[in-house]
DNA sequence: CCTATATACGGAACATCGTTCCGTTTAACA
DNA sequence: TGTTAAACGGAACGATGTTCCGTATATAGG
């Protein structure tokens, strides 16, 4: 593959990104051809439809959190890390609410977006309990697939306008994974609807 | 207001429900148009937005819903014509899934629809659940407003492709209500997480 | 370093969409 | 039945997704 080829693709994929964080998913294609200084044909040769740019933005968007998470197992305590992490996740979550919208248009182009969508962030989450459960850090009955839908449930309800919400909720969550963690002793009880 | 004028405000919200359920929210005007035998110039003197034509079938639709709550309980037992409301609503949700999906997208046209909703279909449900209450068909502590968002939130995982599951998810819920009903005695426990 | 050529590029052109506009038709009333 | 204000149809306009092809250029072999 030519040089050039290569370094427009990524471009591409990166000020779709911004454009469409900026101006919605339903952005002229001129538009972003434009802001990455390339002309229309150049997006097309690349991405037979305009579903597939979008494709490939999210697919570069689940990829770029899911990697945070080793990043964040490097830099932090395993417990801290989890933490971070979740909140990097409310934000993907809560930015990419108009692109998760269009995945239910039926566009063969997102058919298989949520299964990557799991087999990105499952294993990463997986591995950022599993290093807290070692360190005796959080409770060891949390399964990374009732966690991931439960932040993203918790962050739907606050499509009205307060992203602090869902992250005070999440942090909530978090707290409860740590209350029966191995070293203490909690107390009973599961934790839910606190007020 | 002209008799032909009325007639074709009409035609046209029925017509847009047909092809909306059969093409998507995403028809073109003009497929509209034809189908209900008028020009484009008749749609934009009455809804001047495309989202405003959606927006009137959505009401259309909430209203239809809504009204059946009225005539299943002259029909029907108190307990009979809550499940059949019920079973109807989940009907709703499921077939205007993708007119709720464009609800988010932003358009000012849309913004009243939430009230909309939850001012025709809280008094509704409300009405269901106080004569089957005072029948004691039914445990006395529910509020419509939950039953309508778990109702809601059930039928959404099941976008994967099955309605029957949502349905008996729905079912189940209903027979939730039922166990705590003022003439038996029902065993306690939150009735939650069946298997 | 030069040249040949496959590859990629840009942007005009096309099809289709939402929306506007206006000459024509028609319902309603005297 | 004649008048008129209201409503109608559909051509025309601007914007958008997508295609196409002549032009420019990265790259390999001399």
């Amino acid at each position: 593959m030519r040089a050039d080829a290569q370094r427009n693709i990524e471009t591409l994929v990166r000020t779709a990104r911004d454009v469409f964080a900026t101006s919605g998913v339903e952005a002229p294609m001129r538009e972003i051809a434009e802001k990455a200084g390339v002309g229309v044909g150049t997006i097309y040769r690349n991405f037979p439809q305009r579903s597939d740019l979008i494709a490939a933005v999210f697919r570069s968007e689940v990829d770029a959190c899911a990697d945070a998470a080793a990043s964040l197992a490097e830099a932090y305590s395993p417990a801290e890390a989890l933490e971070r992490w979740m909140q990097r996740y409310v934000d993907f979550i809560v930015a990419k609410r108009g692109l998760a919208a269009a995945l239910h248009s039926g566009d063969p182009a997102f058919e298989a977006l949520p299964a990557y969508f799991d087999s990105r962030f499952e294993p990463a989450l997986q591995r950022l309990l599993d290093a807290a459960v070692t360190a005796g850090e959080i409770r060891p009955d949390a399964n990374p697939y009732d966690l991931l839908r439960a932040v993203a449930s918790l962050c739907m309800p606050s499509s009205d306008g307060n992203p602090a919400a869902a992250r005070r909720l999440v942090a909530l969550l978090v707290d409860g994974l740590r209350y029966r963690a191995a070293g203490q002793q909690g107390a009973a009880g599961p934790s839910h609807e606190p007020d």
